[in-house]
DNA sequence: TTGTAAGCGTTATCAA
DNA sequence: TTGATAACGCTTACAA
């Protein structure tokens, strides 16, 4: 690899020259600015990155954590973020946390040494008063994920309002038993507070209540959906139809569903969530709730960028719309 | 951030020492590395990464390149590579190259300025001439992709092998018009070159003579499954059974067989490749050909990593086993 | 077994 | 408008 040195030595100019036209700083005359180009040029020189961060400048690079790579939602918007920031001149560091608060604590030391410049962050494992002193270091954004109180910006979706929606859908179709399942808890507060609230405002406005029983917590993956399914054949007093966390488990749950004769939407409709490409190759197609994944990490994504640009710049957040896409199987 | 000296410092050492027990080199007496490791505990420290790096020391951190996330089998391969890299104190920088060739080249380059130890690269865009001059910076290991004649340790498939069962287990069912979808061309050489040859091998074999009509090349997406089973259908002369290039062409291909009335496996049998979570969800569920995408992620990290430590290190290649999983479609 | 000092490739400061 | 020099945090000869 050729140094910043070489290309001094090359263009017969000093390191400092050299430094100007690297970083386009104004005070170097036409002429030796293309000496320098020039030499630069035929050495391929490129600049050591790791030099610049140890000199305290900014490293191009951004840090996103995701919980789980292998979760479509994530790998959209990761992919999403991923595209934004090349075309804008930043690299993405992709961190795995596996819902591991040790984990997620070692990528927020990136930002600690400088090895990326901020870090968006997809899902929370820490306390936040655990997450907030690492905002000394560097800007933190919060995508999908959001944290009352805190000083940064969150780029969020209305999951109240996607809930609702979904479920008000179910009782114009006349379902009154709505089950429902949550990847959190069914709690006041905490991980997806929201939608739950969004679950019973619309029921209680449609003057439903509530049976505890068709409450599933904590479902996540397909197999959950068919476990879920496989509880609601058992039951005597069977919900008609179920709104979902994802179409992972809705996706589970016609599976199970089928595998017993049970009609979809007839016998019972269910209703996913994220509207991921598999939602359309089940049987019936899947009615779902779309997140606007890629306007998320666009929107991440510039935001930070901003901040780097201008820390003093005032934290805002962010709320994406969300849509009901109905399909078949309610 | 504490450095190096604040915990020479507060230890009343020398820096040489607190390196030599960051590093774990022998000669430090058990008394002072305590009081080093004190120190450390107390400053919060961590070493700066840039500065190891800068000073040719190993970064910890692996490249791996792929060229879209959002596709299951990649995403489930760096899950793959990263949870190995990690367990192995390894980062992993995840480079998407969107099978765009500058893109590529952007990211080898960290290899040149010392961003990554090592690259593990899950597809090629460019010439191999273009890369080999890469490997003079640090060691690159292909996975899932191979170029003849290379010399770096490749981690792949017997390709050939999974199209020839699958073919073989159609003939055995009793088929004989068997059609052919590939995401890469129907040539000699080339992309997928091993899988067309596996087809036409099984076939041969039968005394089955290829139809042309029933070769379709360049296919990917869900949508390009829709589009296939669109031309067969306006076919006077139908092939009986499909063998496609991926679980998503295959899903697609069901999406439209339906949509017309056509019954799978019955009227038409279809074959998928990759065995993604999707594969069991679809009506009816895909017979499909399973990739040891785990196995392969976690060999080519350890690959890698022994190339670090041990670069004279003879490059071989790694060839995993691939299997036929029967369910409903065929 | 420990410490001193040089150097990795940059950029910022200061002087010319 | 240009250049010499110090400094970023770390490791490694070399010396003690």
């Amino acid at each position: 690899m050729s140094t910043i040195s070489d290309v001094a030595k090359l263009s017969g100019l000093s390191k400092t020259t050299v430094s100007r036209v690297i970083n386009n700083h104004p005070y170097v005359s036409k002429e030796k600015k293309e000496q320098v180009l020039k030499a630069m040029e035929e050495l391929g020189y490129t600049p050591n990155p790791s030099a610049r961060r140890l000199r305290g400048q900014l490293t191009t690079t951004l840090g996103v954590i995701v919980p789980r790579i292998v979760n479509p939602f994530f790998s959209y918007l990761v992919n999403s973020i991923e595209q934004t920031a090349y075309h804008k001149g930043y690299q993405v560091l992709i961190c795995q946390s596996n819902e591991d608060k040790e984990k997620e604590l070692a990528f927020l030391n990136l930002l600690k040494t400088k090895q990326v410049d901020g870090i968006i962050m997809t899902a929370i494992e820490n306390d936040w008063n655990i997450i907030q002193p690492f905002t000394d270091y560097g800007p933190i954004v919060l995508c999908n994920e959001y944290v009352n109180h805190a000083d940064v910006p969150i780029i969020r979706l209305d999951q109240y309002k996607g809930t609702y929606i979904g479920v008000k859908h179910l009782i114009e179709k006349g379902h009154q038993k709505i089950a429902y399942c949550t990847g959190g808890l069914f709690d006041e507060q905490g991980k997806d507070k929201d939608r739950n609230y969004g679950y019973q405002k619309a029921l209680k406005e449609a003057g439903i209540v509530i049976n505890p029983k068709w409450i599933f917590v904590n479902q996540h993956t397909i197999e959950d959906g068919k476990q879920v399914m496989k509880q609601i054949l058992e039951m005597d007093d069977r919900p008609t139809a179920v709104f979902t966390g994802s179409d992972e488990i809705a996706g589970g749950m016609m599976i199970e569903a089928k595998g017993h004769s049970l009609r979809v939407p007839d016998d019972i409709a269910i209703i996913g969530f994220d509207d991921q490409p598999l939602a359309e190759m089940l049987d019936p197609k899947l009615t779902t709730i779309r997140q606007p994944v890629d306007q998320m990490g666009e929107k991440s994504v510039e935001v930070i960028i901003e901040m780097l640009h201008n820390p003093e710049m005032k934290t805002e957040t962010y709320e994406m719309s969300i849509e009901l896409v109905v399909r078949e199987s309610t």
